[in-house]
RNA sequence: GGCCCCUUCAUCUAGCGGUCCAGGAUGCAAGGUUUUCAUCCUUGUCACAGGGGUUCGAGUCCCCUAGGGGUCACCA
């Protein structure tokens, strides 16, 4: 049985970082048959928020992701970490420190000044006279004071720290909370976790919570740290980069399957393939391939992702998607020639709402380089003609009898597909670039068609008259 | 600074002593398709950080140097 969790603290959003973790941990357990929890480290009570939490599972339940059991709040769970307090405290494993917050600053002062490493002195540690009055006192766990703290890491391997950089930490406050590295161990164990995936930050607090798990007798789990995601600049990735917070690539149009997929291939792969879904991440993964190096955020690879992914969804599921950006597509009559069109051409969910409303709305502004490229010479006269043309023509309906129409007209007037094509395009969507014109006529009529040539000459009369 | 970890193309990576004059993907460049842009297709570009060992043979093992990252709280 494997078991994992996913334990953030509540401070915020979800970071890719994070998520990208979580999503490791996910597929280990889902791949053994195993559960995946969810932990909640809210032990400093100053500083956790409901609404991060809140965010947390939004995040969760955004890329699919469901865990198992309850939900456990450390917050809780306070007086099952007290009673090991007091187990410890009773077997001297435990001890009470009288120092207080002002003296302890000071002796690292005076140890920063040495240039030695600061680390508190273990002056309470044997202590049995009077304690000095009017203190409360922090508890400190009593760390081996001689020896290495070994511990095999699926990842990075066989990871050794001396005891003497370990000093005797603090298990609970003063004001009687127990801390971050006491509790984690004391709920890893007792929520039977047998598998520890986790980021590389927390390295060092992997010695501290073996001490733990020893002074209570609990079995050690298999530990995996994964490096950290670096931005481009090669520092550890941060708000400064981009985009962290898991739901602003929502925001941005991504699809929960291609971010997981990025994420997935960020330090781990399967040899050649870059594709995955999840069936296959499940399939594949383990944590003992994760790479052993940090990795940096690359986002054009994201972007390539999430436009493989947009192609391969269906329209439904799209115009779903782009209610999120002010697109109501999904009982409109042109919905499926709309998405077949933009999906294969856009990145983004966002893009796609963005090009397809300047197709179905009339253009309100022009793209001056575009005009000035578009619009000279005859450009004026030519857009005119095929105006009648379109007036006096046949039946029009699909794309192809517009084609047709304006091969006609460039036979007719013996001139290049482009001295119509331009201008046409700046006319349609305001811009030159786009999709095929004769779609965009297809899509929004003959009288909308001729309306926006219209809208054009006289913008372009206006603009040279004054 | 102490300690710990890491080091293959610009980036993500394959490689687990010979099959590697190092493979894939993104990016970039060129060409093709397209009335335009994007897509798509083809081709190209680009790397084993440096130095010592070990070995018949090293990208692959060991050591040193350099560089990078992490961490040193009554935060988590």
């Amino acid at each position: 049985m494997v078991v994992t969790r996913f334990a953030p603290s509540p401070t915020g959003y979800l970071h890719i970082g994070g998520l990208r973790t979580a999503l490791y941990s996910y597929l280990w357990a889902r791949k053994n048959g195993g559960e995946f929890k969810l932990r909640i480290e809210d032990t400093d009570l100053s500083r956790n928020s409901a609404e991060a939490t809140k965010k947390i599972i939004e995040a969760f339940d955004w890329v699919g992701m469901d865990y198992d059991g309850e939900l456990v709040y450390q917050s809780d769970r306070f007086d099952l970490y007290k009673s090991y307090i007091v187990k410890l405290l009773d077997e001297g494993k435990a001890y009470r420190c009288y120092m207080t917050k002002e003296e302890l600053d000071k002796l690292r002062e005076e140890q920063m000044q040495r240039k030695e490493r600061p680390r508190y002195d273990g002056r309470y540690r044997d202590f049995t006279g009077e304690p000095p009055a009017g203190i409360e006192p922090v508890i400190r766990i009593k760390a081996p004071l001689e020896g290495d703290i070994v511990f095999e890491d699926g990842i990075k391997g066989s990871i050794t720290i001396r005891a003497s950089e370990v000093d005797d930490f603090i298990i609970a406050r003063s004001d009687g909370t127990p801390t971050y590295n006491f509790v984690v161990a004391i709920d890893d164990a007792l929520m039977g976790i047998t598998d520890v995936i986790r980021g590389d930050d927390h390295l060092y607090n992997t010695p501290k919570q073996i001490i733990v798990y020893e002074a209570l007798g609990f079995k050690l789990p298999r530990f995996y740290h994964v490096p950290m995601i670096l931005g481009p600049s090669g520092k550890k990735l941060s708000k400064r980069d981009g985009a962290t917070d898991v739901m602003e690539y929502k925001a941005m149009g991504y699809l929960p399957e291609a971010l997981l997929n990025f994420l997935v291939r960020l330090g781990w792969s399967h040899g050649d393939q870059e594709i995955f879904t999840l069936d296959e991440m499940l399939e594949h993964f383990d944590p003992t391939d994760i790479n052993a190096s940090a990795s940096q955020y690359n986002p054009d690879k994201l972007l390539w992702l999430n436009a493989h992914y947009i192609k391969n969804s269906s329209n439904e599921r799209l115009a779903k998607l782009l209610e999120d950006f002010d697109l109501y597509l999904l009982s409109h009559d042109k919905r499926e020639i709309l998405l077949d069109i933009f999906k294969e051409r856009c990145k983004t969910v966002k893009e796609i709402a963005e090009q397809i409303k300047e197709v179905i709305e009339t253009p309100s502004n022009y793209d001056e380089k575009a005009i000035k490229k578009a619009m000279k010479g005859s450009a004026d006269e030519i857009l005119e003609t095929f105006a009648r043309k379109l007036e006096t023509a046949g039946e029009l309906h699909l794309p192809t009898d517009y084609h047709a129409l304006m091969e006609e007209f460039v036979r007719e007037k013996e001139i290049g597909f482009g001295k119509i094509g331009m201008p046409l395009r700046v006319a349609l969507i305001g811009r030159l670039g786009g999709p095929e014109l004769s779609d965009v006529m297809s899509i929004i009529g003959r009288k909308e068609t001729i309306e926006r040539i219209e809208k054009l000459l006289t913008f372009v009369k206006e603009s040279s008259a004054s």
